[in-house]
DNA sequence: GCCAACGTTGGC
DNA sequence: GCCAACGTTGGC
């Protein structure tokens, strides 16, 4: 199983609006950026867990926890020319662009914000979001950095 | 294949 | 709203 952080606007994939789905499922539709593409058609599997992690907002940080539930299929908003994520040189035949099913789980106790997590770069080591100007909106995240981040949920030291 | 122009991301 | 960094596009 792996471990993997997903980012989004909290008014696009925010946890309350997952929460609201049915069955607590959404598809991750709109990955439009090919390296975030790559690893969830080629990497993501059924029963991975995903930290949901809000963005452009007032606190980005991570706020809770999903999990994959239905592996990479074609995108079809990028076929849509009504959708945001239109994409007019998709081609039905060959898709581009592909998508995950997600489950939210649980909201975290509070939210592990950038702010701290900041203040833990040394232990999680070499954590992709931290890297200055990091863009991607899809990222691996180690088992060690998961359980650690974990532990700063329920650490009242911490902050 | 180069690279300038452009659009987007995302923290602040 | 600003702006730096980055990815993509398209002319050459």
């Amino acid at each position: 199983m792996k471990y993997w952080l997903m980012k989004s606007e909290p008014d696009v994939f925010g946890s309350e609006q997952l929460q609201a789905m049915p069955k607590k499922i959404s598809a991750w539709d709109g990955v439009r950026n090919y390296q975030a593409r790559n690893m969830m058609r080629d990497e993501m599997k059924k029963g991975d867990q995903v930290f949901l992690y809000h963005s452009s907002c007032a606190e980005p940080g991570i706020v809770g926890i999903m999990q994959v539930v239905k592996e990479a299929y074609p995108d079809h908003t990028a076929l849509d020319p009504e959708a945001k994520y239109f994409d007019p040189k998709s081609d039905p035949d060959h898709p581009r662009w592909f998508m995950v099913d997600v489950q939210f789980k649980r909201q975290l106790q509070r939210t592990i914000s950038l702010q701290e997590l900041k203040q833990h770069a040394l232990q999680l080591g070499d954590f992709i979001l931290l890297k200055k100007s990091n863009r991607l909106s899809i990222m691996s995240v180690t088992a060690a950095q998961w359980s650690y981040i974990l532990k700063l949920e329920s650490d009242p030291t911490s902050r």
